[in-house]
DNA sequence: CCTCCGGATTGAAACGTTACAACAACAGAG
DNA sequence: CTCTGTTGTTGTAACGTTTCAATCCGGAGG
């Protein structure tokens, strides 16, 4: 391969192979309609010129490119990593890449994200956005670039949507909690502008209900962020209670916060489970890899990822594509932190 | 916006305002050159028709692409989303966009993104490799694709690497320990095949070597992964050992190890760090968030990140640019898990 | 010997953008 | 009035690929 002046081009090629430009093209596309000993004449040419097919003028004359993007909240979650995974392996069964980009809850860095993405002119995107009412959601189909949003929902007949069901999911972390004869439980998680948030909270008052307690046995402790110091936070201000009037068990909006909540707690001298039982939400690995293993709510991460790869690909190939919002069923992983109230 | 038929390109905008499409051109790349009657103009028929610029088209005429990639090896992985974070402000700091490819150990993927971003001429790719001796990783820079190459090293012409230096990071975690006073320390981790478990083992041993205690004072209990699944095997392994000639220190090679061999011995009854102290190695999130915060190495993962983009955008703008090797210095944190032997 | 056929190859147009030389319009200087 | 700028605008030629109609050629059928 040369290293010589700028990049091989077909035309380059063509003229060493002594074949036309159209032939080589034949060979990269169609190579069954070229001779056998011209095919290797240009292939060899090719290798010798260390020719790489410029994918922008490919995708400009085609109109549409082979790559899938994932604007993600957070590429330092877990959670979000693991439902990248399974949009990657959808994509590569499509033979389509995915490019992962990381919005860091910056929403410039987001905005900034989905315009590249459009003028790129992506298959399609995929997206976890800060706030699931930006207008740029709507926008980029109404332009032709499919959308689909992931792990948040909005009924709205522009785009797809994959998501779980955050209200089933904080109940059956509250009967679990409430089966095992606490009743006095702590709800950690904020701010409440997160939908999340809400519906975690909405789901976990609807088994007290149904448990036949007061709406107070649920003291709710809100925190600023779901991050692992406003868990340890959280943990300070349960143990500022007097012992007697103190939760037995918590519920944690998020893993991360669960984490810092066990480690202040246990820091303190409390002991997990039997002076408080903690369950967390995602399950992510370091959940079950915890000192005392976290009792978490599980969502399928990968499936979900799969599922909208798959509806965006969808979307962009099938032009009688009909919008589907997906929502998926959590279920509970109960490990050491969780026990029947001493 | 009007949806109709296909996106709208300069030609349309010129002739819905009336103009050329060289001025719609220039409204776009010189707007001081273009009266404010037509800019306005010009501008207005852009949003009336939802105008995307064709980044594409623009990339095949300039021949420059606006973006970075970085191959990454394992997205799941705290450390590297860390380092991605670098290069994520380094970029924008350059007006361009970062993708993130996650490769996750599979030499196939990476060699599938590496030979698609290459056609897609993306401005310069970041990598940490599975396999720092790949081919491609000479064949991309000999084409005009500049790649650099992170956390790992590798002694060749051909490209720029940032890495840390293992040994040093080896070295410090041991000396940590035999100066708290232990002299059975359990090296944990492996394959050997990785270079960084090799340096920072090296590290390790001429620790003990310049405290004057024999190579057998380091018990090395050799794993096959880096994962939390292999952390609690090297614990297991660890407790099997009568007490007398137990380790009463253990460094792992690797965090996500260490937080597998804590779970483990803590589960086991044993007291970290009183019977077991403990030093991880990456000092991530989850480190010092765990029920016994870890002492770590930690390495200055954002700088990395930062500074593995800077080569890259230099070597991609600068002709005169000259391959760097750059190596930082790791430095120790320490906490509750590391203390003097009982 | 002419015609026709099918496979192999070619040449030109198109994709949407940018750069650049050329040009128009008009003002002020001489 | 002409000349010289200045300012704003235009038309065209690339960029590297793919597609497609057109052509070429050798051989089979009449």
């Amino acid at each position: 391969m040369s290293r010589s002046g700028h990049a091989a081009s077909v035309k380059d090629v063509a003229a060493a192979a002594g074949v036309s430009l159209g032939t080589v093209s034949n060979v990269l596309n169609r190579p069954e309609r070229v001779s056998t000993s011209t095919r290797e004449r240009v292939e060899q040419a090719m290798a010798e010129l260390g020719f790489v097919r410029n994918e922008t003028a490919r995708q400009l004359r085609a109109g549409s490119s082979r790559t899938l993007a994932y604007v993600m909240l957070d590429a330092g979650n877990p959670f979000f990593t693991d439902v990248a995974h399974g949009m990657e392996d959808a994509a590569e069964d499509a033979d389509l890449s995915l490019f992962l980009c990381n919005s860091n809850h910056l929403p410039e860095r987001e905005a900034a994200y989905l315009g590249r993405l459009e003028q790129q002119r992506v298959q399609g995107v995929l997206i976890t956005p800060i706030d699931p009412e930006h207008p740029l959601l709507e926008e980029l189909p109404a332009r032709g670039t499919p959308v689909v949003v992931v792990d948040r929902t909005r009924d709205v007949e522009t785009h797809c949507s994959v998501a779980v069901d955050d209200v089933h999911g904080g109940r059956i972390a509250a009967e679990h909690l409430l089966e095992l004869g606490h009743e006095r439980i702590a709800f950690v998680g904020g701010p409440e502008a997160i939908g999340q948030v809400r519906d975690r909270l909405a789901g976990a008052r609807l088994a007290v209900e149904a448990a036949g307690l007061p709406p107070s046995a649920l003291h709710v402790l809100t925190t600023d962020a779901l991050t692992v110091p406003q868990g340890r936070d959280a943990g300070a201000r349960l143990l500022a209670r007097p012992a007697r009037e103190r939760p037995t068990a918590a519920m944690c909006v998020n893993d991360v916060l669960a984490l810092g909540l066990l480690q202040r707690c246990v820091g303190l001298g409390l002991d997990v489970p039997d002076d408080l039982a903690i369950v967390g939400y995602d399950d992510i690995d370091f959940a079950s890899a915890a000192t005392v293993p976290l009792t978490s709510v599980r969502q399928p991460r990968h499936l979900i990822g799969s599922k909208a790869a798959e509806l965006v690909i969808d979307e962009a190939g099938d032009p009688g594509h009909h919008h589907e919002q997906v929502l998926f069923t959590p279920d509970l992983v109960v490990r050491a932190s969780t026990r029947r109230p001493a």
